[in-house]
DNA sequence: GCGACAG
DNA sequence: ATCTTGTCGC
């Protein structure tokens, strides 16, 4: 495994970065309710950073929806694509989570990005972006709220809240352990906002995040380690 | 113009 | 995201 270069021709600056954005936007699918909580896989996928060395590690698990096991795991070690800029995540962390996504053999079933989708200034953050470049079902649940304002939503676990903008429903402040700060859920391609959150109370049964971020999370952090030893 | 701002 | 020990609580 050698180190993802950037792909030829992503882009390098935000104006061209916003081009690419409304470009791909027109390709997201809306209007389906995507596949059911508890069955067949589920992907989360991660990233982790060490700017200083330019290195980028990304981390793709595959979850047995029912069981929540882990069923595969695969990671990539890239260069850095693309500065942090809020609104513009995607191009910072997708192509080494498709390096990653890539060497997998299973079939990733729904993806479950860590940051938002339709819950965006645009309405096309990270998941949304992921897929419609896959063509997968894919959702953002992410730790913290952006932008977006809401109402506290109740106590217990399965509460939740709507994200506005503009006056429609972007995403869900949703509660997945009561009395602990909630999660942000949005759409990001192919799948409904209803089956966004069953998905995610699915994957959250213990704890605040789900299992599939965990998983991704720690592996991609030890993979940066690896790489940053090498 | 000044802050706020997924990861 | 990342820099970072101990510590309070179930």
């Amino acid at each position: 495994m050698g180190i993802t270069g950037v792909p030829a021709g992503w882009p390098a600056d935000e104006e061209t970065a916003l081009d690419v954005q409304r470009e791909l936007r027109e390709r997201l699918v809306l209007d389906e309710e995507g596949p059911a909580a508890g069955e067949g896989h589920v992907t989360g996928l991660d990233v982790a950073y060490d700017d200083e060395r330019d290195l980028v590690a990304a981390a793709a698990v595959v979850l047995d929806a029912g069981t929540l096991e882990v069923v595969e795991r695969a990671t990539a070690v890239g260069r850095v694509s693309f500065p942090y800029v809020p609104g513009l995540l995607a191009f910072r962390e997708i192509p080494t989570v498709l390096a990653a996504l890539d060497a997998l053999a299973a079939d990733p079933g729904l993806l479950v990005c860590d940051g938002y989708g339709l819950a965006h200034p645009r309405r096309f953050g990270l998941a949304s972006h992921l897929g419609v470049l896959t063509g997968r079902p894919a959702i953002g649940v992410a730790k913290n709220p952006f932008t977006f304002a809401y109402d506290r939503p109740g106590p217990d676990r399965g509460d939740f809240a709507p994200l506005r903008a503009d006056g429609e429903e972007v995403g869900r402040a949703l509660r997945t352990r009561s009395g602990v700060k909630p999660v942000f859920v949005s759409v990001g391609h192919r799948i409904s906002l209803d089956n966004a959150c069953a998905h995610t109370l699915a994957l959250t049964p213990r704890y605040r995040i789900p299992e599939t971020t965990r998983h991704a999370d720690a592996l991609c952090r030890r993979a940066l380690q690896e790489a940053r030893a090498a």
